[in-house]
DNA sequence: GCACAACGTGACCCACCGGTCAGGTTAGGT
DNA sequence: ACCTAACCTGACCGGTGGGTCACGTTGTGC
C-alpha cells in the first residue's frame, strides 16, 4: 500500500514542482499579463522549459489553471461574507477584495475583459463566481440598502470596469480605485432610479417595489 | 514656385501614402489592439513594410500618431458640447461618445489603461482632454445637476471603466455599454454624497455646496 | 524632357516564442 | 542495492515580429 492515495500517486518532486510553477506563472502572469513567456515561467521557477509543457500541454491550459485559483478565491470569498451581519459592508469588502485582486493581476484583467481568451473552465467558474455574488447581492436588495435592478453579474462586472478607471493612476496613485469603488457605490444606493437598460444574464428577476 | 508650400514640400504620393497608412493603422489597430502587426498594416494599406517605417520610425510612433487623432477628435467633441443649452445633457453626449469609441478600439483601450505605454505627446493629449472635459464638467456642477466632488479628470477615466465594465458583454450585448453609463450618471448625480477620498490629478477645486 | 533627390520596395536580419523530443536522471517500491 | 517507470532537461524546430538597407522607381523643378 503506498504512502498516497490507491495506484501509487505522484511522485514528490512532481507535486512540489507543479506548486513551484503555479506559483512562478502566478507572478509572471500577474506582472507581464499574458505576453509573459513560458521560458521566462520556467526559468522564475528554476525549472526547463520541457517541464512547464509537462505539466501544461499549452500556454492556455497553464493560464486557465491559475485564473481558476483566482476565481475559486472570489468565489469562496462571496461565500463567505454571506454570513456577515451588515449586507451592505459585506458586498463593499467583497468588491474591495476583487478590485484589489484586479489591481494586483494584468493577466487576470486581461482574460476578464475578453472571453474569446477564456476556456470552458474559466467561463464556468466565471458563472459560479456570478451565482455566488448574486447570493450576496440579493441580501442587500431585499434589504434594499441598494438599488432593485442590480444583479450579481452587474457586481462582478464592475469589480473590473472600477479596476479600469483607477489603472491609469495605479502607478502614482495606488489607492485610487477606492474613490470609484466609492462613486460604484453611491450609484447602487441610488434610491428612485430610472430602470437600467438591457439586464444582463445572470439574474432577470427586479425585485417588486 | 512650387505647387506646395515654401521649400518644395513633400510629395503627392507621400501625402497619399501617409492617409493609406493612418487608415490601415487605424482600422488594424482597432481591431487586434497593439498586437496588431506591422506587417499586415502595410498590407491593408497596399503598401511594402518598408514604407511603414519611412513614414513612422518605430511602432511606437505610429500608434502615437494614431491615439493623437482619437484623442483630438474627443477633445474636440468636448469643447463643442460646451456651447450645448443642456449641461447635463451636453456631458451625457460626451460619455456616451467617448465610451462608444472606446468600444470600437482595443489599442485605445489598452494605451489608455497603461501609461507605461504612452510616449508624452500622447500623455500631454490626454491631459488637454482632461481640461477641455473639465470645462465640460464645471458647468453641470455649477449648476447642480452633478455632484461637487467629481473632476474632469474622474469623467475621462470613468469612460475607460465603464467601457471595461460591459466589454465581456460586447459580444453578445453590444448596447449594455449603455446600462453601465446610467449607473455611472446616477453615481454623479448622487445628492448629498459622502466626499469621494483622494482627488485625482486635474482639478482640486470642489465647489462649495 | 532631363536629372536628381526623394520615395517606395521587398528581401533580409536577428531575437523571441510556443511547442517537441530523445536521452539522461531520480524517486520509490521491492 | 537495484530496477524501472515516471520525470526532468535543454537543444531544437517552425513561425512570426520589429526593424534595416541597397537598389529600383517616380515625382518635380528647371
Amino acid at each position: 500500500m503506498a504512502t498516497t492515495t490507491g495506484t501509487t500517486g505522484p511522485r514528490a518532486d512532481m507535486v512540489r514542482n507543479r506548486r513551484l510553477l503555479l506559483d512562478a506563472a502566478t507572478a509572471a502572469f500577474a506582472e507581464q499579463g499574458l505576453d509573459a513567456s513560458m521560458g521566462d515561467i520556467a526559468q522564475r521557477a528554476g525549472l526547463a522549459k520541457g517541464t512547464v509543457f509537462r505539466h501544461f500541454p499549452t500556454k492556455e491550459d497553464l493560464l486557465s489553471a491559475i485564473m481558476l485559483r483566482l476565481l475559486d478565491r472570489l468565489a469562496g470569498s462571496a461565500v463567505r461574507l454571506l454570513e456577515a451581519d451588515d449586507a451592505a459592508a459585506a458586498l463593499r469588502e467583497f468588491m474591495a477584495d476583487g478590485v484589489e485582486t484586479l489591481a494586483a493581476d494584468r493577466a487576470f484583467c486581461e482574460v476578464i475583459g475578453r472571453p474569446s481568451l477564456q476556456q470552458a473552465e474559466v467561463r464556468d467558474a466565471i458563472a459560479d463566481l456570478c451565482v455566488a455574488v448574486e447570493a450576496l447581492t440579493a441580501r442587500a436588495r431585499d434589504l434594499k440598502v441598494i438599488r432593485g435592478d442590480v444583479t450579481g453579474t452587474d457586481i462582478v462586472l464592475l469589480l473590473g470596469g472600477i479596476h479600469q478607471t483607477a489603472a491609469p493612476l495605479l502607478a502614482t496613485q495606488p489607492q485610487a480605485w477606492r474613490r470609484y469603488l466609492e462613486l460604484a457605490l453611491d450609484a447602487l444606493r441610488t434610491p428612485h432610479p430610472t430602470p437600467l437598460p438591457e439586464e444582463p444574464p445572470g439574474r432577470p428577476e427586479v425585485s417588486a417595489g
